[in-house]
DNA sequence: GTCGGTCTGTCAAGCTTTTGACATGAAAGA
DNA sequence: TCTTTCATGTCAAAAGCTTGACAGACCGAC
């Protein structure tokens, strides 16, 4: 018989959750001692790729809502790795930054999340890094348009 | 040059979490007319999968605390959806059960979200698949074996 | 047999996130 | 121009989940 239904569809999206679940624990164990957690991190590091981004955008970005982001901004504004203009923009927006101690402890999680990433696909050659790249992009370009 | 960067693995994770959203998404969308959370159909799911199953390993298979676990039992109880014996079991376990009502909603209910997986892959030819699931749990087991 | 380790279930407290709602500001269209 | 629409920021309430901790029950090693 043929072996199309060894490959259900609806079991990929346990695998993924699975994957995502794993490596969500991995970078939670490296983070951790940086006194980081995975969405902060996420939150920097948006910051420091696109300088002056909205609180909304941010929030997009880290799969949250404007409010859990808002949290978090203020959090990490607390500790003096954020700076936010509190005169208005041109649509009410509040262009946030990442201060100078910031942008150094974004580089050292980077590098420690980068380890994971790699140590994740160290057993794929370059050729399949890439494969799945595009297959998990088609996937998620699919349910993207409704 | 070489475009052994331009597939960077750090990368490949905010695809995966990226993708895993917008299913996650996509699956609130189906199961929400059935009163039914993502979490709560996992969980039914894998009572209906594995019959008689604990309520820690339970919490292992849906990825969240014995705890929120719990909870979440608690509510499918009070609905009528699942039945624990009261009396102990062998190492102090209490095993779960669906009621035949809550065999009927899975049934409904794993149509729907085998509609909703369906669609993510329907650019992908049968051996992108195999290829996407060997791909993904390697990546999950590179990461599992610390 | 006994002791240490492990797993289950549960309680309590805290934190994070979501939902709902509102006012403000700006762009798009009639 | 006026209005409709939309997006941002923020407040308040609620829900969900996690962490820490504890007792009961089994398993294996000694």
């Amino acid at each position: 018989m043929k072996d199309g239904s060894l490959t259900a569809p609806e079991e990929l999206g346990v695998l993924i959750k699975a994957t995502q679940a794993i490596l969500h624990q991995r970078m939670d164990d490296v983070l951790r001692p940086l006194e980081l957690s995975v969405p902060q991190y996420a939150c920097l590091q948006a910051l420091h790729d696109s300088p002056g981004i909205t609180s909304s955008e941010l929030a997009r970005r880290a799969f949250v809502s404007r409010q859990a982001m808002n949290v978090l901004l203020l959090g990490l504004e607390a500790r003096g790795l954020v700076e936010r203009s509190d005169d208005p923009g041109p649509r009410r927006e509040r262009a946030a930054a990442l201060t100078a101690t910031a942008t150094a402890l974004v580089r050292h999680a980077r590098a420690e999340v980068a380890a994971v990433a790699a140590r994740m696909t160290s057993d794929l050659a370059a050729a399949d890094l890439i494969q799945l790249r595009a297959l998990l992009t088609t996937c998620r370009d699919r349910l993207l348009t409704l």
